[in-house]
DNA sequence: ATCAGTTTTAACGCAATTTTTACGCGCCCC
DNA sequence: GGGGCGCGTAAAAATTGCGTTAAAACTGAT
């Protein structure tokens, strides 16, 4: 198979990815065949392939660019694996997967125990690596925080994840009633939304025509809100249809 | 609660260590023998191992009193493993180490897609498996780093590894189901945990209505952490949703 | 069986929140 | 000018939720 060694983009000819820019993946590995390999099954599912074939190299790629996920040769010609290890653990919190020809068990235990999350020996199959690879990508994504649901205008900012709202730096608190209709408020934010439909989503449809309901809890929240309650720069009224949040 | 006279005391017999408050680990096999090495071995390390012989019973078992980890042979009498693992992924969050005979590659597929955190082809060494459970609790603990998982604010200090608990400089001892509340709400520290999912993740699916619980355990937490119990400054009321650990 | 440590259950006073009620203001239209 | 009407504000009343304590039931170890 004809292959121009100045791309690096492989799979153009084989089955083409979903996702150009996937999880990368930084491949430490020292035999060129085996490397090639991977990044070819690696790259035609999707994934981004960053290719280094001594410790020196993956540490300095790593830190260039830091990967997704390290698959991790252990027997490499420079530095030992396991202070490979080490050495991407001291700031570097993405999984390690070892691959390693030797399967001696007291090797794997020091792999495991110096921060690798998993370990595979070869000879493996490519859809148990595949398997693998999900299933530290799934721990990572799980324990980063994934969505930043922070909205902010004009001093005010809601932080959803957290349920925690700030005016300027300080933290206001609010009752169950007032953040659920700040954040509907917020979910459509610069649009208007009517009484009813205010009601509904959060005293439920039960309530839909309580509408006093929404003028002592406006009161309250502006007052907890607004800098000067009585002239609304952020929670406004559309008068006779409803209310509106102001959006930048 | 009814239980089976034949399940009464299987492993009183041997008695391990004196002070077994380790993690707890729910070991699901059908075969006895490997049953009873599995409780040596796990058990002479500091585990508390409750065994389960059948799916159904793991399902129960987990959901009566949450295991910190799950050893899950594949080969049961009953249900299918692939299905109790989706069964359990469908609230729980611990980890699972699938351990089988077979080691057909679409079989660890399917586990490791169904939800498992990693696959173990018998036989095994203990050592590599409790290498393995080591990874895997680490990373139920929250970081990915290799470092110590301590957790600290405001005079507070968690150390997950070690199971302790400081206040100040002081130790304080802390009962099983207080410490696993503390640690749950430590892995979401500074955002808001509902009393649902503190309920189902300390006591079990099947106790997320029995808030009262938690009225009467934040109180003996306070008691043993807060300087000032009735000002609470690190476990946070959050008036009708749940409960929140301050951070920084 | 007994005992200490732990978990579950129950009861009660208090605090926070929600709901209800009342009143004042500006506006438009008769 | 007066009487609805929609809106904002305030405060009282009702409801719910929370913290606390103590006793009862349970568990595992001696």
């Amino acid at each position: 198979m004809f292959r121009p060694a100045k791309f690096h983009s492989t799979h153009n000819r084989e089955a083409p990815p979903k996702h150009v820019d996937g999880p990368q993946l930084l491949v430490v590995e020292d035999e060129p065949e085996i490397r090639r390999f991977l990044r070819a099954s690696l790259g035609s599912h999707g994934y981004r392939v960053v290719e280094a074939e001594s410790g020196a190299e993956a540490l300095r790629r790593s830190s260039e660019s830091p990967p997704d996920l390290v698959l991790l040769d252990l027997g490499l010609p420079d530095i030992d694996g396991l202070e490979v290890i080490r050495q991407m653990r001291a700031w570097m919190t993405a999984p390690i997967i070892v691959v390693s020809a030797r399967g001696r068990e007291a090797e794997k235990v020091c792999a495991l125990d110096a921060g690798a999350d998993d370990y595979l020996t070869k000879p493996f199959g490519v859809e148990e690596l595949l398997a693998r690879i999900r299933v530290a990508l799934r721990h990572a994504a799980g324990g980063t925080e994934a969505g930043e649901s922070v909205f902010a205008v004009d001093g005010l900012r809601v932080d959803q994840a957290r349920r925690q709202v700030f005016v300027g730096d300080k933290e206001v608190h609010l009752t169950p009633i007032e953040y659920r209709l700040l954040t509907t408020l917020v979910k459509h934010a610069g649009k208007v939304i009517t009484h009813r439909q205010l009601l509904k989503e959060v005293w439920g449809p039960g309530s839909v025509f309580e509408t006093h309901y929404l003028r002592v809890y406006m009161a309250h929240l502006r007052r907890k809100i607004e800098p000067e309650p009585a002239r609304p720069r952020v929670l406004l009224t559309e008068p006779g249809i409803g209310y509106r949040l102001a959006s930048d």
